[in-house]
DNA sequence: CAAAGCAACATCCTATAGGAAATAGGTTCC
DNA sequence: GGAACCTATTTCCTATAGGATGTTGCTTTG
């Protein structure tokens, strides 16, 4: 577990409304971060514990986790984080982005609200003061505002089913590896800039390309993470 | 006391490994079979009490199945069942329906193995003996089939992620009117042999335009729905 | 007669305890 | 020396009890 504050500090900032609600950010937040390991076994007791709450709206919150698809749940034998995503998944996973997505841009530039066009268009162009912080820093507010993005497109396409199956695929997103050097955030930009220029101009094939295109450049350049690093499929899958 | 007798009539058939999980299928059937009315609040002692088990498992189940979209947790008023889909929301899902599926059904007719199109075309033409059966049981039966055949063609595709997502959306489709006349029947397996066949030909913008003409028309078909019963929007969502 | 305030109720939420199963380690046998 | 068996520990899973909160119905007042 490692985590530093032994009890007095609480890892939820302020209660919300609901314990449980505040249990599942925090071990959301504890699993995007890799705080807990991908494939590692997950203690309820000791995650209790280390919350300061008692097991049950532990267990509920990963109930929900397991539905989101960032834990897993061996019947008799406790809950685990899911595996890194191997190279087939991360595949699948772009495949089905771009389908989904090149879907969202389209349509954004189809039926969207002149507030909505600017919107994106300031979004993408607030891309750039990205180049201060440092390393880790640095990493987590470039992908923050690359999901805000997209987020931004998908609110707008107008259809919300989509939007929330969107937002799904992201969480799975980041069970790829997070600690990896990102080289093209200028070239991400630019591509981002583009697909917002064709949505500004309502023109849908090129938005709808311009995403796909996106895309598949983002997929290029997460590829060599998975030449690097050890253990490139499923750690520990004994199922 | 962990082994409790057979009291009554139990809702789950036979237990699987976990309690949870037979309380989740349980409660997942009577959300489906509208037994639990769409927009009706969720007690879950008495919950626990039908089924004969402790709240805990009951509140597990109640977290996935929340992430599953079936029902809704207001923050200190307890679960309700997800309301009926709107109009707009049913235009959206078939919307969505019809990227997915329209792709799966292409993907399937590009790389699928020879014995993958055998499974398809006998499911398409095994629609026929659906006249049997009267009322509530044919129209059952009818739905089974064709969640099916839909699943199928998404198995296929070789895309799991995929697969999954059109899952998750399908079990928002049940939240539809479940008690309406099907009339379309033998068009629903017309179009499905016609699907099936262009999957076997192995011409996948034919399949894929056969699938989105097929949703097109579901869609049609299930319209009337809308303007025949009262409440067609979100009943009681004072949120 | 309507609206606001109050009180009782019902329900959810959290905490704790005990039983059952699986895993891991050591020992024994081949 | 290796493998299988047995035992002990750890962990999960289920059940029950108590505190806090929202909701509902009734009464009272303008």
């Amino acid at each position: 577990m490692a985590q530093q504050e032994p009890r007095e500090g609480r890892l939820r900032p302020a209660r919300r409304l609901t314990l449980t609600e505040d249990v599942y950010e925090s071990i959301k937040t504890l699993v995007m971060d890799h705080i807990l390991p991908p494939g590692e076994r997950v203690n309820i007791d000791a995650l209790a514990r280390e919350l300061d709450v008692s097991p049950t709206p532990v267990r509920e919150a990963l109930a929900r986790l397991e539905a989101d698809g960032l834990v897993r749940k061996r019947p008799l034998s406790g809950y685990t984080t899911t595996p890194l995503l191997s190279r087939a998944e991360f595949d699948d996973l772009f495949d089905v982005r771009q389908l989904l997505e090149g879907a969202t841009a389209g349509r954004a530039a189809t039926h969207a609200s002149a507030e909505a066009r600017q919107r994106i268009s300031v979004e993408a162009a607030a891309s750039i003061d990205v180049e201060a912080g440092d390393g880790y820093r640095r990493h987590a507010a470039f992908t923050a505002l690359d999901a805000r993005f997209h987020d931004l497109i998908a609110e707008v396409s107008g259809s919300p089913l989509l939007r929330d199956t969107i937002t799904r695929l992201h969480s799975h997103l980041h069970l790829h590896r997070l600690y990896f050097p990102v080289a093209g955030a200028p070239d991400t930009n630019t591509e981002h800039q583009r697909i917002a220029a064709a949505i500004v101009a309502g023109d849908a094939p090129a938005a709808t390309e311009a995403m796909r295109a996106h895309l598949s450049a983002a997929r290029e350049r997460h590829l060599p993470a998975f030449d690097q690093l050890p253990t490139p499929g499923t750690p520990r899958d004994s199922a």
